[in-house]
DNA sequence: ACAGTTGTATAAGCTTCCTATGTAAATCTG
DNA sequence: CAGATTTACATAGGAAGCTTATACAACTGT
């Protein structure tokens, strides 16, 4: 058992493992708000885009389970962010809503997120800035295509 | 506001901002692994690569509070991947290093993280692959700058 | 109409975070 | 140098958010 540094153990993997990792980082650790979970506004943000939806559908969305789903959908309606109502084709299915009150939180979310990121941002200096922004422009679409064929799969 | 040289440049910025925040939910979903959660990776990562350290500096290093830490070391401690010693110079502080076990579940946690990657890689095209690993190279040390200088507010 | 399937709810439990507070070691102060 | 303060960590109690197992009601096919 040493305690010796092992400087090399992030350096060996690939660049994008690495940018992975980071913006897990980023998404977790230094945008998060506290006010709403990122399932739970994720959710909201689905419900936002594609209208209401079934239970099942949300978790499978969202990667959870369906019991973790009825009981986020219980937090949020008891919170005012979604509304529920029964199917009418089909009596034991669930259809959830996004409120206005959801609507509002979402962009305050949204506000609030960019906000912060701007502040990150500020800390760069204007040759990095532009740097950041030129390389993004680039390199974000092609992530961002990798990353959605392989959620498609 | 006005139409002065600046105002767009702060404008500029925010296309990159919504695309990283996207981003960084995906990561966040493609990427997690069951074993062990993000801030017992991080932490076990950060040791490995800078040696033993406080908790405290721990703690704020993740970005989670004094006993979460606490806590979260108990844990570790007790799978055997991290060990605990007194400070020689703080008879108060404690200072957490990394085992053998803790190692190895690293180097097996990024390996598993790796096959995944090369799974998503793979439906590339050989082209594709080698732009996108180009742009990567370019775009990773300045996402690095942005959470550094994010971190050590 | 009855059996099987499907959509959701409930129960029980785990992990990981939080705030509030306790305790002991180090440091400052008169 | 003794008492007060600060610092570093531990403990207690609780909430969020996830899990699996199970129950139940509504739909579906024969």
């Amino acid at each position: 058992m040493s305690d010796s540094p092992n400087a090399d153990s992030r350096e060996d993997a690939h660049p994008i493992a690495a940018i992975l990792d980071d913006l897990a980082v980023l998404a977790v650790r230094r945008l998060s708000t506290r006010e709403i979970s990122l399932t739970a506004a994720t959710t909201l943000s689905y419900l936002d885009r594609n209208g209401p939806a079934r239970l099942s559908v949300l978790a499978a969305e969202q990667g959870v389970t369906q019991p973790s789903m009825t009981q986020l959908v219980q937090r949020l309606e008891r919170e005012g962010l979604v509304s529920r109502g029964v199917d009418a084709q089909d009596g034991r299915a669930v259809l959830v809503g996004v409120t206005d009150a959801g609507r509002a939180l979402l962009a305050e979310r949204r506000r609030r997120r960019r906000e912060r990121l701007d502040e990150m941002l500020g800390t760069l200096s204007p040759g990095e800035l532009r740097e950041l922004t030129r390389a993004a422009g680039e390199f974000l679409p092609l992530l961002r295509r990798l990353l959605q064929s392989a959620a498609d799969e």
